[in-house]
DNA sequence: AATGCGGGGTC
DNA sequence: GACCCAGCATT
Protein backbone atom coordinates (compact mmCIF):
# COMPACT_ATOMS: atom_id res chain seq x y z
CA UNK A 1 0.00 0.00 0.00
CA UNK A 2 2.73 2.44 0.80
CA UNK A 3 4.56 1.90 -2.10
CA UNK A 4 1.22 2.80 -4.15
CA UNK A 5 1.29 5.78 -2.29
CA UNK A 6 5.09 6.48 -3.18
CA UNK A 7 5.95 9.09 -5.98
CA UNK A 8 2.24 10.12 -6.53
CA UNK A 9 0.16 13.32 -6.29
CA UNK A 10 -2.15 12.01 -3.32
CA UNK A 11 1.21 10.93 -0.74
CA UNK A 12 1.26 14.87 -0.21
CA UNK A 13 -1.67 15.20 2.76
CA UNK A 14 -2.45 18.87 1.26
CA UNK A 15 -3.21 16.81 -2.08
CA UNK A 16 -5.44 14.40 -0.29
CA UNK A 17 -7.62 16.59 1.09
CA UNK A 18 -8.04 18.77 -1.92
CA UNK A 19 -9.10 15.95 -3.58
CA UNK A 20 -11.74 14.44 -1.03
CA UNK A 21 -13.37 18.18 -1.54
CA UNK A 22 -13.24 17.79 -5.32
CA UNK A 23 -14.52 14.58 -4.95
CA UNK A 24 -17.59 15.49 -2.62
CA UNK A 25 -18.65 18.96 -3.72
CA UNK A 26 -18.68 17.29 -7.84
CA UNK A 27 -21.25 14.87 -5.97
CA UNK A 28 -23.26 17.40 -4.26
CA UNK A 29 -23.93 19.11 -8.06
CA UNK A 30 -23.97 15.59 -9.68
CA UNK A 31 -25.20 12.99 -7.79
CA UNK A 32 -28.07 10.82 -9.42
CA UNK A 33 -31.48 11.26 -7.78
CA UNK A 34 -31.93 7.43 -6.27
CA UNK A 35 -34.85 6.35 -4.28
CA UNK A 36 -32.64 5.69 -1.65
CA UNK A 37 -30.82 8.65 -1.48
CA UNK A 38 -34.43 10.41 -1.55
CA UNK A 39 -35.64 10.87 2.61
CA UNK A 40 -32.82 8.12 3.61
CA UNK A 41 -33.28 6.05 6.34
CA UNK A 42 -31.32 3.41 7.59
CA UNK A 43 -33.74 0.82 6.17
CA UNK A 44 -33.55 1.71 2.61
CA UNK A 45 -30.12 1.80 2.93
CA UNK A 46 -29.83 -1.75 3.92
CA UNK A 47 -32.26 -2.80 1.28
CA UNK A 48 -30.12 -0.48 -1.20
CA UNK A 49 -27.15 -2.09 -0.42
CA UNK A 50 -28.33 -5.77 -0.07
CA UNK A 51 -30.13 -5.48 -3.53
CA UNK A 52 -27.38 -3.51 -5.11
CA UNK A 53 -24.91 -6.39 -4.87
CA UNK A 54 -23.44 -7.52 -7.94
CA UNK A 55 -26.26 -5.97 -9.64
CA UNK A 56 -26.85 -2.76 -11.78
CA UNK A 57 -28.33 0.60 -10.25
CA UNK A 58 -30.94 0.47 -13.14
CA UNK A 59 -31.44 -3.18 -12.60
CA UNK A 60 -32.52 -2.77 -8.96
CA UNK A 61 -34.91 0.06 -9.41
CA UNK A 62 -37.94 -1.15 -10.13
CA UNK A 63 -37.57 -3.60 -7.31
CA UNK A 64 -36.83 -1.59 -4.94
CA UNK A 65 -39.83 0.91 -5.33
CA UNK A 66 -42.02 -2.19 -5.00
CA UNK A 67 -40.23 -3.66 -2.25
CA UNK A 68 -40.72 0.02 -0.28
CA UNK A 69 -44.42 -0.47 -0.46
CA UNK A 70 -45.00 -3.80 0.19
CA UNK A 71 -42.16 -3.77 3.39
CA UNK A 72 -41.67 -0.22 4.43
CA UNK A 73 -39.85 -1.01 7.71
CA UNK A 74 -38.05 -3.89 9.78
CA UNK A 75 -41.01 -4.47 11.58
CA UNK A 76 -42.95 -5.49 8.67
CA UNK A 77 -40.07 -7.13 6.93
CA UNK A 78 -39.77 -9.16 10.06
CA UNK A 79 -43.62 -10.35 10.23
CA UNK A 80 -43.90 -10.95 5.90
CA UNK A 81 -43.79 -14.25 5.19
CA UNK A 82 -40.98 -16.03 3.54
CA UNK A 83 -43.42 -16.90 0.29
CA UNK A 84 -44.04 -13.42 0.14
CA UNK A 85 -40.18 -12.25 0.57
CA UNK A 86 -39.25 -14.09 -2.65
CA UNK A 87 -41.74 -13.05 -4.53
CA UNK A 88 -40.78 -9.52 -4.13
CA UNK A 89 -36.87 -10.31 -5.30
CA UNK A 90 -38.10 -12.98 -8.14
CA UNK A 91 -35.79 -12.48 -11.26
CA UNK A 92 -33.21 -10.53 -9.14
CA UNK A 93 -31.30 -13.53 -8.72
CA UNK A 94 -29.10 -14.28 -5.54
CA UNK A 95 -32.02 -15.40 -3.72
CA UNK A 96 -30.39 -16.13 -0.52
CA UNK A 97 -30.11 -12.61 0.22
CA UNK A 98 -33.75 -12.54 0.13
CA UNK A 99 -33.43 -14.95 2.92
CA UNK A 100 -30.73 -13.26 4.88
CA UNK A 101 -32.34 -9.89 4.58
CA UNK A 102 -35.67 -11.52 6.41
CA UNK A 103 -33.44 -13.00 9.14
CA UNK A 104 -31.94 -9.57 9.74
CA UNK A 105 -34.96 -7.75 9.94
CA UNK A 106 -35.91 -10.29 12.75
CA UNK A 107 -32.28 -9.42 14.55
CA UNK A 108 -32.89 -5.71 13.92
CA UNK A 109 -36.58 -5.92 15.45
CA UNK A 110 -35.21 -7.14 18.87
CA UNK A 111 -32.38 -5.13 19.22
CA UNK A 112 -33.17 -1.98 21.98
CA UNK A 113 -30.79 -0.13 20.20
CA UNK A 114 -29.47 -0.51 16.88
CA UNK A 115 -25.29 -0.52 17.78
CA UNK A 116 -23.24 1.69 15.39
CA UNK A 117 -20.33 -0.38 15.35
CA UNK A 118 -19.11 -1.87 11.99
CA UNK A 119 -17.90 -5.59 13.76
CA UNK A 120 -22.05 -5.73 14.86
CA UNK A 121 -23.15 -4.97 10.98
CA UNK A 122 -20.58 -7.38 9.95
CA UNK A 123 -21.95 -10.34 12.05
CA UNK A 124 -25.07 -10.35 10.38
CA UNK A 125 -26.35 -12.46 8.18
CA UNK A 126 -25.56 -11.22 4.42
CA UNK A 127 -23.47 -8.87 5.50
CA UNK A 128 -19.61 -8.47 4.64
CA UNK A 129 -17.12 -5.85 4.85
CA UNK A 130 -18.88 -4.13 1.94
CA UNK A 131 -21.99 -4.00 3.27
CA UNK A 132 -21.00 -3.34 6.55
CA UNK A 133 -18.70 -0.59 5.81
CA UNK A 134 -21.19 1.20 3.56
CA UNK A 135 -24.23 1.13 6.21
CA UNK A 136 -21.96 2.20 9.23
CA UNK A 137 -20.61 5.17 6.66
CA UNK A 138 -23.84 6.27 5.15
CA UNK A 139 -25.96 5.44 8.28
CA UNK A 140 -24.23 6.39 11.31
CA UNK A 141 -21.34 8.59 9.76
CA UNK A 142 -18.53 5.85 10.34
CA UNK A 143 -15.36 5.72 9.06
CA UNK A 144 -14.94 2.73 6.71
CA UNK A 145 -13.83 2.67 3.30
CA UNK A 146 -15.82 1.01 0.92
CA UNK A 147 -14.08 -1.16 -1.70
CA UNK A 148 -16.30 -2.41 -4.47
CA UNK A 149 -15.53 -3.16 -8.21
CA UNK A 150 -16.01 0.87 -8.50
CA UNK A 151 -13.70 1.40 -6.08
CA UNK A 152 -11.12 -1.02 -7.23
CA UNK A 153 -10.95 0.56 -10.61
CA UNK A 154 -10.90 4.03 -10.33
CA UNK A 155 -8.06 3.21 -7.38
CA UNK A 156 -6.20 0.97 -10.18
CA UNK A 157 -6.40 3.96 -12.34
CA UNK A 158 -5.32 6.83 -10.01
CA UNK A 159 -2.57 4.71 -9.04
CA UNK A 160 -1.55 3.33 -12.51
CA UNK A 161 -1.28 0.10 -10.77
CA UNK A 162 -1.17 -2.86 -13.23
CA UNK A 163 -0.63 -5.99 -10.68
CA UNK A 164 -2.71 -8.52 -12.59
CA UNK A 165 -5.24 -9.61 -9.83
CA UNK A 166 -6.60 -13.02 -9.23
CA UNK A 167 -9.98 -11.86 -9.55
CA UNK A 168 -12.32 -8.83 -8.53
CA UNK A 169 -12.74 -9.78 -4.41
CA UNK A 170 -8.93 -10.25 -3.93
CA UNK A 171 -8.56 -6.93 -5.61
CA UNK A 172 -11.08 -5.44 -3.15
CA UNK A 173 -9.63 -7.03 0.05
CA UNK A 174 -6.02 -6.13 -1.42
CA UNK A 175 -6.94 -2.28 -2.12
CA UNK A 176 -9.34 -1.69 1.04
CA UNK A 177 -6.17 -0.52 3.03
CA UNK A 178 -5.88 2.67 0.18
CA UNK A 179 -9.34 3.25 0.21
CA UNK A 180 -9.27 3.99 4.19
CA UNK A 181 -6.34 6.10 3.86
CA UNK A 182 -7.63 8.49 1.41
CA UNK A 183 -10.85 8.55 3.12
CA UNK A 184 -11.63 11.71 5.49
CA UNK A 185 -12.72 12.17 8.88
CA UNK A 186 -16.08 13.45 8.09
CA UNK A 187 -19.31 13.00 5.81
CA UNK A 188 -17.83 9.32 5.66
CA UNK A 189 -20.76 8.01 3.76
CA UNK A 190 -21.23 10.58 0.94
CA UNK A 191 -17.09 10.12 0.43
CA UNK A 192 -17.87 6.52 -0.13
CA UNK A 193 -20.90 7.16 -2.21
CA UNK A 194 -19.14 9.50 -4.50
CA UNK A 195 -15.97 7.48 -4.63
CA UNK A 196 -18.29 5.12 -6.12
CA UNK A 197 -20.70 7.39 -8.04
CA UNK A 198 -17.65 8.47 -9.44
CA UNK A 199 -16.83 4.81 -10.86
CA UNK A 200 -20.28 4.36 -11.49
CA UNK A 201 -20.76 7.21 -14.01
CA UNK A 202 -17.94 8.54 -14.93
CA UNK A 203 -14.90 6.18 -14.68
CA UNK A 204 -16.46 3.21 -16.75
CA UNK A 205 -14.99 0.40 -17.48
CA UNK A 206 -14.59 1.15 -21.07
CA UNK A 207 -14.51 4.38 -22.90
CA UNK A 208 -14.10 6.41 -19.41
CA UNK A 209 -14.65 10.31 -19.20
CA UNK A 210 -11.75 11.27 -18.34
CA UNK A 211 -11.94 14.58 -20.15
CA UNK A 212 -14.91 15.47 -17.51
CA UNK A 213 -13.65 13.94 -14.65
CA UNK A 214 -13.57 16.17 -11.79
CA UNK A 215 -10.59 14.28 -10.17
CA UNK A 216 -8.63 13.81 -13.41
CA UNK A 217 -5.45 15.24 -11.86
CA UNK A 218 -5.18 13.14 -9.07
CA UNK A 219 -5.65 10.07 -11.86
CA UNK A 220 -2.17 8.69 -13.61
CA UNK A 221 -3.73 6.48 -15.97
CA UNK A 222 -6.76 9.67 -17.11
CA UNK A 223 -3.69 11.85 -17.60
CA UNK A 224 -1.49 8.87 -19.55
CA UNK A 225 -4.79 8.09 -21.29
CA UNK A 226 -4.32 4.72 -20.92
CA UNK A 227 -7.30 4.21 -18.01
CA UNK A 228 -9.13 1.90 -19.96
CA UNK A 229 -6.34 -0.97 -19.30
CA UNK A 230 -7.16 -0.99 -15.92
CA UNK A 231 -7.74 -2.81 -13.46
CA UNK A 232 -5.68 -5.82 -15.03
CA UNK A 233 -7.52 -8.74 -14.20
CA UNK A 234 -6.94 -13.51 -14.59
CA UNK A 235 -8.89 -14.87 -17.38
CA UNK A 236 -11.34 -17.15 -15.84
CA UNK A 237 -12.00 -20.24 -17.53
CA UNK A 238 -14.95 -21.18 -18.29
CA UNK A 239 -16.77 -24.66 -18.04
CA UNK A 240 -20.10 -25.75 -20.02
CA UNK A 241 -23.14 -28.18 -18.18
CA UNK A 242 -25.85 -30.04 -20.33
CA UNK A 243 -29.29 -30.57 -18.14
CA UNK A 244 -32.57 -31.97 -19.20
CA UNK A 245 -35.55 -30.61 -18.39
CA UNK A 246 -39.19 -31.76 -18.95
CA UNK A 247 -42.41 -30.47 -19.94
CA UNK A 248 -45.24 -31.86 -18.35
CA UNK A 249 -48.30 -30.36 -18.98
CA UNK A 250 -52.12 -31.73 -18.18
CA UNK A 251 -54.87 -29.94 -19.58
CA UNK A 252 -54.91 -27.20 -16.68
CA UNK A 253 -51.77 -27.60 -14.85
CA UNK A 254 -47.73 -27.70 -15.37
CA UNK A 255 -45.37 -29.33 -13.43
CA UNK A 256 -42.92 -27.82 -11.66
CA UNK A 257 -39.95 -28.63 -9.26
CA UNK A 258 -39.52 -26.50 -6.40
CA UNK A 259 -35.97 -26.19 -5.19
CA UNK A 260 -32.63 -28.61 -6.65
CA UNK A 261 -31.61 -31.83 -5.75
CA UNK A 262 -28.39 -31.82 -3.53
CA UNK A 263 -28.75 -28.27 -2.31
CA UNK A 264 -31.34 -25.41 -1.18
CA UNK A 265 -29.73 -22.93 -3.59
CA UNK A 266 -33.46 -22.18 -4.86
CA UNK A 267 -35.48 -23.28 -1.86
CA UNK A 268 -38.94 -22.26 -2.74
CA UNK A 269 -38.41 -21.00 -6.28
CA UNK A 270 -39.88 -23.04 -9.04
CA UNK A 271 -38.70 -24.52 -12.26
CA UNK A 272 -38.90 -26.82 -14.68
CA UNK A 273 -38.21 -30.49 -13.67
CA UNK A 274 -34.61 -32.04 -14.38
CA UNK A 275 -34.99 -34.68 -16.12
CA UNK A 276 -32.90 -37.87 -13.93
CA UNK A 277 -32.79 -41.56 -14.84
CA UNK A 278 -33.87 -42.94 -11.45
CA UNK A 279 -36.65 -39.88 -11.51
CA UNK A 280 -40.81 -40.89 -12.67
CA UNK A 281 -40.31 -39.42 -15.66
CA UNK A 282 -40.69 -40.69 -19.28
CA UNK A 283 -38.83 -38.26 -21.66
CA UNK A 284 -40.44 -37.70 -25.24
CA UNK A 285 -39.41 -35.10 -28.28
CA UNK A 286 -37.55 -32.32 -27.80
CA UNK A 287 -38.75 -28.73 -27.96
CA UNK A 288 -36.02 -26.13 -27.79
CA UNK A 289 -32.63 -25.53 -25.92
CA UNK A 290 -32.01 -22.52 -23.74
CA UNK A 291 -28.20 -20.93 -22.56
CA UNK A 292 -27.60 -19.07 -19.10
CA UNK A 293 -24.72 -18.71 -16.76
CA UNK A 294 -24.30 -19.13 -13.22
CA UNK A 295 -21.47 -18.07 -12.04
CA UNK A 296 -18.31 -19.89 -14.69
CA UNK A 297 -20.57 -22.56 -15.84
CA UNK A 298 -22.46 -22.60 -18.72
CA UNK A 299 -25.67 -24.36 -18.66
CA UNK A 300 -26.80 -25.26 -21.87
CA UNK A 301 -30.58 -26.40 -21.12
CA UNK A 302 -32.74 -28.97 -23.17
CA UNK A 303 -36.18 -28.85 -22.82
CA UNK A 304 -38.30 -32.17 -24.14
CA UNK A 305 -41.97 -33.24 -23.91
CA UNK A 306 -42.40 -35.86 -20.94
CA UNK A 307 -45.11 -37.15 -18.80
CA UNK A 308 -44.91 -38.95 -15.43
CA UNK A 309 -44.61 -42.71 -14.47
CA UNK A 310 -45.22 -43.00 -10.73
CA UNK A 311 -47.62 -40.23 -9.86
CA UNK A 312 -47.48 -41.04 -6.26
CA UNK A 313 -43.82 -40.11 -5.75
CA UNK A 314 -44.20 -36.48 -6.46
CA UNK A 315 -42.80 -35.11 -2.74
CA UNK A 316 -39.74 -37.41 -3.10
CA UNK A 317 -38.65 -35.34 -5.69
CA UNK A 318 -40.14 -32.09 -5.15
CA UNK A 319 -42.66 -31.81 -7.69
CA UNK A 320 -46.15 -29.81 -8.04
CA UNK A 321 -48.43 -29.68 -10.50
CA UNK A 322 -49.42 -25.95 -10.56
CA UNK A 323 -52.58 -24.96 -11.87
CA UNK A 324 -51.90 -22.56 -15.36
CA UNK A 325 -54.19 -19.84 -12.90
CA UNK A 326 -51.76 -19.86 -9.86
CA UNK A 327 -48.26 -19.56 -12.16
CA UNK A 328 -47.93 -16.20 -11.47
CA UNK A 329 -48.75 -15.96 -8.15
CA UNK A 330 -45.58 -18.48 -7.12
CA UNK A 331 -41.73 -17.54 -7.59
CA UNK A 332 -40.40 -19.05 -10.73
CA UNK A 333 -36.47 -18.26 -11.27
CA UNK A 334 -36.11 -15.48 -14.30
CA UNK A 335 -35.29 -17.48 -16.77
CA UNK A 336 -37.51 -20.44 -16.40
CA UNK A 337 -40.56 -17.86 -16.46
CA UNK A 338 -39.32 -16.25 -19.64
CA UNK A 339 -38.69 -20.00 -20.98
CA UNK A 340 -41.78 -21.18 -19.88
CA UNK A 341 -44.29 -17.88 -21.78
CA UNK A 342 -42.10 -18.67 -25.09
CA UNK A 343 -42.73 -22.10 -24.99
CA UNK A 344 -46.73 -21.53 -24.23
CA UNK A 345 -46.33 -19.50 -27.49
CA UNK A 346 -44.12 -21.92 -29.56
CA UNK A 347 -47.14 -24.52 -28.73
CA UNK A 348 -50.36 -22.12 -29.14
CA UNK A 349 -48.72 -21.14 -32.54
CA UNK A 350 -48.04 -24.81 -33.95
CA UNK A 351 -51.71 -25.13 -33.65
CA UNK A 352 -53.10 -22.57 -35.53
C1' DA B 1 -7.80 -19.76 -1.51
C1' DA B 2 -11.36 -21.45 -4.40
C1' DT B 3 -16.01 -22.12 -5.56
C1' DG B 4 -21.17 -21.47 -5.81
C1' DC B 5 -24.55 -18.28 -6.47
C1' DG B 6 -28.57 -14.80 -10.99
C1' DG B 7 -29.49 -12.10 -14.15
C1' DG B 8 -28.63 -8.56 -17.25
C1' DG B 9 -25.92 -4.42 -19.64
C1' DT B 10 -22.65 -3.47 -22.84
C1' DC B 11 -19.25 -3.81 -26.04
C1' DG C 1 -19.39 -14.52 -26.46
C1' DA C 2 -16.70 -12.23 -22.82
C1' DC C 3 -16.58 -9.42 -19.06
C1' DC C 4 -18.35 -7.61 -14.97
C1' DC C 5 -21.67 -5.30 -11.98
C1' DA C 6 -22.76 -0.96 -4.71
C1' DG C 7 -20.33 -9.27 -2.71
C1' DC C 8 -21.26 -13.00 0.65
C1' DA C 9 -21.13 -17.75 2.42
C1' DT C 10 -19.11 -22.01 2.49
C1' DT C 11 -15.45 -25.25 2.20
Amino acid sequence: MNNLLTKHILEDLSNRERFRQSLLEWYDENQRELPWRTDPSLYKTVISEFMLQQTRVSTVLPYFQKWIIKFPDFPSLAQAKEEDILKGWEGLGYYSRARNLHKLSQIISTQESIPHDVNFWKSLPGIGPYIAAAVTSISFNQKEAVCDGNVVRVLTRFFGNGEKFKDGAYAQKKLQPLAHVLMPDDRTGDYNQAFMELGATVCHRQSPLCTTCPVLKFCKCGQRGDAENFPVMEKKKKTVQEIDRLWIKSSNALLLQKGKMGNNRLAGIYELPLNTKLGPYIKGKFISLKKRTIGQVLYQESIYWGSISKTLELDEYSLEWVQWKDIEEITISGPHRKWIKEIIQSIESDHT
